[in-house]
DNA sequence: CTTAAACACTTGGTCAGACCAGTTTGCAGG
DNA sequence: CCTGCAAACTGGTCTGACCAAGTGTTTAAG
């Protein structure tokens, strides 16, 4: 069907602002992930059937709006519209044992509402990335450095808060991992050198709270995430 | 000279969006006037040696932002930023005398400020086009009605505060003359019913201020901008 | 075997020309 | 003097081409 057939469904406003907002609302509903690459303007035009010069016309008004990070020879990315607004404070504290816990305080808060509603959100697709990153983390937690098991661990957390589908857990997941590195990476390596290795009771938890998602269980997985960090929190916190 | 050859001042920007921010100056400097025509797309191609694309990109961001309005088959036109935060109270007041005492308090204010700018900024063709006006305000004004008379003389302050280079000024006189018109209209119906013609005082003022303007005495046309309404408020006021 | 350079590919930035569709303006005819 | 129509003007969209910056892969040299 011609580009120009009247087939759209709002004929007063013209395909390049329509496209600019189905963008914002895709970005809205935590679809389109910040961080990530939006596909290329050629790309674009040839899926929704229209030219790369009104594709073009929407995505400048987003960079415009601060949504999207464009520049050239490389991919537009959606940007974390939290990023400019919040200001995570003491960063360099990630050795203090006090401060470690009260990170670990909100990541049983966040990490359990996004488990809440990954579980009732996330779609099949996204269940089946979780599943394979949970088996590649199993797999590979076996030989990994801590630095690695960190971030491999955050990884996971990160892909719940994406399945959740709440554009503001998602950035602020975003922020609050990336400012509070240090912080969390000093709790694993923390509890190795307490324990040797992980906690049975750590690894459990994770596969627990792995199943309740893949079950649609969100109750239980809102509940497994936050015992799971307070469960660690508890163990160090003895100390 | 090739329109892709590096004889640009900003090279990390590209020349759509150096578009877009001298078009924003503009606006800010009151060089271009809320509620004029932009010149056509292809015009402004055509005189900055770019493309229409590159054109239309600059357009669409600002009317994304509000500064501009396009809709097909008509000019752009520039907006009143103002309009949007400020809603002036009680236009329905019109007719009360004491209301119009006020809306003239306003009026002294406003039209000094004005006054006093335009007397040091206005370009030579401004100054050109006011004189313009005036001379045909004053031979109109002879046998035109009182609605015609009203609407001239708003339209004589109105390119007063165009020159003032004020974008504030310039925004603030298009929404207060629009909500106010009868207000103003009803000082004027008041005057000549009372005195049966513009009084002497009132006529020579116009002309003074005019005068005083074109002579660049900025001084001398802020104070007589304000004695002009002052005298009509306090003739009226004697009531 | 490692590193650096070159090449190919991907991506955004810009251009020119054409066509569509809505609005405005001017002129002719009644 | 008013109305209708045609032409011109304007923004909206499209196609194809080219430029330039960045990325990834391959090859050659040390």
């Amino acid at each position: 069907m011609p580009a120009r057939e009247q087939n759209d469904e709002c004929p007063e406003q013209g395909r390049s602002q329509r496209l600019y907002e189905r963008l914002i609302a895709q970005i809205a509903e935590g679809d389109l992930l910040p961080g990530t690459k939006l596909p290329s303007e050629r790309t674009l035009a040839k899926e929704l059937g229209m030219s790369r010069e009104m594709v073009r016309g929407a995505l400048s008004r987003l960079a415009a709006g601060g949504y999207i990070q464009s520049a050239q020879g490389r991919a537009s990315r959606l940007c974390n519209l939290m990023a400019p607004h919040l200001q995570l404070p003491l960063e360099g504290l990630g050795d203090d044992l006090e401060f470690q816990l009260q990170v670990m305080e909100i990541r049983a808060l966040l990490e359990g509402e996004c488990a809440w509603y990954a579980a009732q959100r996330a779609s099949d697709a996204e269940l089946a990335v979780l599943a394979e990153e949970y088996a590649l983390m199993y797999e590979r937690g076996k030989s990994e450095t801590t630095l690695a098991k960190a971030r491999a661990d955050l990884r996971f957390h990160m892909l719940i808060a994406e399945s959740s589908h709440n554009l503001l857990l998602i950035s602020f997941s975003q922020l609050f991992y990336e400012r509070y590195f240090n912080a969390i990476y000093g709790v694993l390596s923390r509890t190795l050198k307490r324990f040797g290795r992980y906690p049975e009771g750590i690894r459990g938890q994770h596969a627990e709270i792995h199943r309740a998602i893949q079950a649609r269980d969100a109750e239980h997985a809102r509940r497994i995430a936050r015992e799971h960090i307070l469960y660690t929190r508890a163990l160090l916190a003895a100390e």
